[in-house]
DNA sequence: TCGCTTGACTAATGCGTATTAGCGACACCG
DNA sequence: CGGTGTCGCTAATACGCATTAGTCAAGCGA
């Protein structure tokens, strides 16, 4: 149309004013001109071929991005993810076509996608280590949402900080005078698992209290509670909110008040729905804010910029009303 | 490594099995042997370059995708989106960088990346129509999540049935003695609106009662129920959930009961956040199977078939306890 | 022995862009 | 008037794959 080469509309459509790139006003003026009237827009794809990134942010789940039955938990990861890429000015793609084996996706399979995007954020309780080792391995440049454990080679994250919120909750009971604390959950499996029962530990053995760990594989909210009364504890700790809730159901209908006679302290938001009116003691994660952070971190990753790529974030905590002094104090 | 070319890399690599295309089944395997061990897999960017799709569909809205204000009014479009993604094989890519301009993002401007991905999935109240206009004329696969006007040319869309699922609320209504039916809305803007207060009008002039139009530009809830008291409407029906929330909070501030003094309809799920207890009279819009067909539709257009690509759905009815005979009947 | 066929591949090309070396024209300087 | 820059632009190439025409060798019939 203008009669010039198809470099020179590249270079013009890029804006270019380098020092050694030069175009005449007129020309430009032209060739822009050109652009408009046809509305034409740069395919995206030979861009990124001929460019080697595109402006596109992976973002894996081992399940379901949109969770219908996983309640909301990783809604507001996504908020914050969202809200950065819009500023940073990437695109998001949704890994949703990963295939399912053995009940979860895996990242790395015939068909991979994942070279789609520049980068990835990498989303879910637990994440297979031998693929985030092949990650590292292959330099793919990639956050996690959550701390992860090494995995041949340190693994970027922005995490939150569940031993010091943990701990925090467990001086907050020992200050109210409890002396027998559990903690009711895994503590182990998934590294926030472990970080909470660390935390609980370490902060029991610090005040000198005693602090026992429960696991709870299989056994329902009754056998729970049964044992928590056996052993005389005060305060329980549930690394699952909708455990504690259900032990407070079960304990109200033996006639047991909360926090009179039982104080409960909940570690982090449900990730499970669990519908309650009661304003339970513990932390909030900060989902949105790790999310935001992941991708800033991932970001500078791809922008070549070599900081930090590990942060960990404080929780708020919730007073709520689940917690009170011990009964005999 | 294999000593073959990359011609019939490829060709293994797409299993390839046609008449004019044939590979010794040593050599097949000693390259399938290479590319697991290696962990090769193709570059999808490439891939798309040359063979002109990537099984990625783009997903656009006008406002963030994961809303924080916004209620969670798209949730489940979304979920319903991701199902159908998943199942067809296909990546969803969140347009996110869209730029935003006067307040909204736009589909096109000078860094258009919507043909990333091999077709696109609309949502939100309102499409600008010169947008849409666009889309249609350059034939750019794409379907609206909701109805839309023709745009020089027919919208694909997959869209609830707001005219009949409203009609049926009128003629419950009327069923129940009401003869004085008032629409509170817009009934103008979205088509979503505007095919509400058609099925109201519509349905009330079928059954021969009184059905008017009230506009609520701006104006509170009291002076809303002003008017509608002042015009001795015995049945309302809102355009918006909230608005519906906000008129029944100030009628039961003014002594009068829902629904024995006056019956409250909503014409559809919250878009703003309306904190409630009461079960509001209505339908439900099936956000979520809209979510799936549309995705469904769109994968039908992109792998040539051609069938209709207009649907609309039917809304549930919710049965409530807003709506009830009339006062004097 | 010479086509002819068939099987098994490869060379070459295109996809649409970004990048860079370099070329012609012109001005300026000594 | 030759040499040296500077401007403004283009030719050529790479990016990594899919596709297709075509090549080469072996087998086979006459």
């Amino acid at each position: 149309m203008t009669g010039v080469s198809q470099a020179t509309v590249s270079l013009v459509l890029n804006g270019r004013h380098d020092a050694d790139v030069r175009i005449a006003p007129g020309t430009r003026e032209r060739v822009l001109q050109a652009i408009r009237s046809t509305g034409y827009v740069a395919d995206p794809i030979a861009r990124r071929l001929a460019a080697r990134h595109n402006r596109i942010l992976g973002v894996f789940t081992y399940e379901p991005v949109f969770p219908a039955g996983l309640g909301d938990f990783y809604h507001p990861f996504l908020v914050g993810i969202e809200e950065c890429a819009e500023r940073v000015g990437c695109d998001l793609l949704l890994l949703t076509s990963a295939p399912v084996v053995d009940g979860r996706r895996r990242i790395f399979h015939p068909d991979n996608r994942l070279r789609l995007a520049d980068g990835c954020i990498l989303l879910g309780r637990s994440l297979d280590p031998a693929e985030l080792a092949r990650l590292v391995a292959e330099a793919q440049p990639f956050v996690s949402v959550g701390r992860r454990d090494d995995a041949g080679g340190p693994v970027p994250y922005v995490g939150a900080d569940y031993p010091a919120a943990t701990a925090a909750q467990v001086r907050a009971a020992v200050a109210l005078g409890h002396r027998r604390l559990v903690y009711v959950g895994q503590g182990a499996g998934p590294e926030s698992h472990a970080d909470r029962l660390r935390g609980f530990a370490a902060a029991a053995a610090a005040a000198g209290v005693d602090g026992r760990h429960l696991p709870i594989a299989g056994s329902g909210a009754a056998e729970v509670l049964d044992a928590i009364r056996a052993d005389r504890r005060t305060c329980v700790f549930v690394e699952e909110f909708a455990d504690g809730v259900a032990i407070a159901e079960v304990a109200a209908a033996r006639g047991l008040r909360v926090p009179e006679d039982l104080s409960l302290v909940a570690l982090g938001d449900p990730t499970r729905p669990a519908a309650t009116d009661i304003d339970v003691t513990g932390y909030r994660i900060p989902r949105r804010e790790m999310g935001w952070q992941a991708v800033e971190v991932l970001a500078g990753m791809l922008a070549g910029e070599d900081g930090p790529t590990q942060r960990i974030l404080a929780c708020e905590p919730v007073a709520g009303t689940t917690l009170a002094a011990v009964a005999g104090a």
